[in-house]
DNA sequence: CTTAGCACTTGTATTGTTTGAGTGCTAAAA
DNA sequence: TTTTAGCACTCAAACAATACAAGTGCTAAG
């Protein structure tokens, strides 16, 4: 447990060394504290800090920076969310203004917005209510020899992609595949559909197409898209500010993983309540050894839950990414309520 | 003009600093070359050739290395493609040799090959005949408020996107506005139409959809998608490799300038039957001052020629480059003609 | 419990030294 | 006229020595 005085310190040190990225000194902290103690005295608190694991020294003799235990310690206990600056929510405001159509442009904006207030990297990811069903399935020809498959889901989700067929096929076999996947798949859960499409569905279409093969390719192409969650990203190249030493290795071993929805997806984490704070290598994934992730939830009402999040030096000033996060999400779950009321009504 | 002997000291300067980075010095070189000559005389050909403006020193006392000038020369005079190593060979044909479903998937593959071939950045685009027409436009309705726009382009680009529309909009409402589009737009180029999408057009939409903004925003953003060339890159982290004192700024305009379709296009410039190379600051844009480029067209008959081209650091190994990008262009010329061969017939 | 004082540690910056690769120039050899 | 050996000179890179500033832990007194 610790005394007020050592949370006072702890706390001062994080700002900080968050702030200007330069381990601090027992005499800098003495002349900055509102109390009124010497360096000496500051330092024996240090010392105990450093005993429970909160602080470090760089080397022997230099300032103390936080541990990873102390960021944890201080965002759970002593971090309180800066209020947002004027100037941000216009930012807000006029980003999100604007008319949209489609959800995803709302979602993919946000992550623009949000990278752009942090200057980190941002992750959004769209209202979901649970498990998707499929609830219909097209074949659109479109001239001699394309044809577009388009894939909608319960939940609103759409997938497509044009592909060639050879002219030997005729309207009325797409026609009849078509008809076959809607009768035989249609209310089915995606994972269900994936694990039809492995058993019985390709024989069943083997009646009417000579090479099924194609076909189920695409069809399954679809599939996986759509079962797949889709990230939008921000500010990728933000993530070029932090790399220290320029290491080029690990920052192409950090953009493969952004660039990869699964792994992005297994980081995030599940939806929940609160804002959460991932710091350093609490994060199992070892190119994320330097980097901290707030992720928060936003709830649009009977339309499901989302998720926003940012991804930034473990050094990141958190109460104020704090302050943006938890007003960010707030203001995107009313731009989306006002959306579906739109189209809705 | 030079001499058959600052000939050969040129190009085993190019090579010896693109293979090695390091400056050449006229000890070095009388080792390795042919003729038998001491290093003094080396000494007075290289100044000779500094003097022409073809080599240069990096500091007063140092060996040399090729100016923009030098390697210009050695490009045009001087270099012979490599012959392909067997094991490239094999690479090519088994990337390439899968079965896809539309010209789009190889084209994009091939732009990974590309870039795993040279380890460098790649861009391809697919063939063109000519400025293609609009061919044909659908609204397919997907569930109680979404619709999906297809534009179709007489060149066989496929463009969509799904928005959401008030439950007001009807079923006849959206045929009339698609009767209206096809009737009167579709045979004209897509420049053509973009010009009469701001004139007449929106007053006589006015008449079928009460507030027709939202519809005219989503066609003019698909046509616009279908009038841009749509490049494929690989290999985009590669660049990474190259950022020498890792500066920052200069890497983020890099990505900027590659993620902008307009500005790559303007650098790579139009479709010529040589295989070119543009040199450091010979390209105008600044940020591309410390790489070259290799752009090479590929031809696939009547189906229009396409383009290919590779972006590395201004001391590439040319010779070797050369030689990947021209057995490259013609083994995707024959991957297409297959293509369109199978799925023409 | 707090503080002043002091010896000690370490990173950073500066300066000087050495080394090695390379150059230009000159004068002799071919 | 061209080539070559020889030599003085230059510069980057690596290394060592030094001084400095910021910070620490510890002790003894308040």
């Amino acid at each position: 447990m610790l005394s007020e005085r050592q949370m006072m310190i702890l706390r001062a040190v994080v700002r900080d060394f968050t702030n200007t990225g330069v381990p601090v000194g027992s005499k800098a902290l003495a002349k900055q504290l509102p109390i009124h103690v010497s360096s000496a005295t500051i330092r024996n608190e240090m010392a105990a800090l450093e005993e429970l694991g909160l602080i470090k020294k760089t080397h022997s003799s230099s300032g103390r920076i936080p541990s990873v235990e102390g960021y944890r310690y201080y965002v759970d206990h002593l971090v309180k969310p800066d209020p947002l600056r004027p100037n941000d929510m216009d930012v807000i405001q006029s980003s999100l203004g604007g008319d949209f159509h489609k959800i995803d442009e709302i979602i993919s904006q946000s992550a623009t917005i949000l990278s752009n207030l942090t200057s980190y990297t941002a992750f959004t990811l769209k209202p979901e209510l649970k498990d998707s069903r499929l609830s219909g399935f097209r074949l659109v020809p479109l001239g001699k020899r394309q044809v577009m498959a388009i894939l909608v889901t319960d939940s609103g989700d759409v997938e497509n992609q044009t592909f060639d067929v050879n002219e030997s096929v005729t309207g009325d076999q797409l026609e009849a595949v078509v008809r076959l996947i809607n009768d035989q798949l249609v209310g089915l859960t995606l994972p269900e559909v994936v694990k039809k499409l492995q058993a019985d569905i390709p024989m069943k279409i083997a009646n009417y197409l000579q090479s099924p093969q194609g076909f189920l390719d695409i069809f399954g192409d679809v599939l996986t898209r759509a079962a797949q969650e889709r990230f939008y990203v921000g500010g990728r190249l933000n993530l070029l500010n932090f790399s220290q030493d320029s290491d080029v290795d690990s920052l192409k071993s950090l953009y493969s993983l952004i660039d990869k929805t699964d792994d992005i997806a297994n980081v995030l984490g599940r939806p929940d309540d609160k804002i959460s704070v991932q710091i350093g290598n609490e994060m199992t994934n070892d190119a994320l050894r330097n980097f901290s992730l707030i992720t928060a939830t936003y709830d649009v009402d009977q339309h499901g839950r989302g998720m926003i999040a940012i991804l930034g030096p473990t050094r990141m000033p958190y109460s104020r990414m704090l302050g943006i996060v938890g007003a960010f999400r707030e203001e995107l779950a009313k731009k989306l309520l006002d959306y579906y009321r739109f189209y809705d009504e």
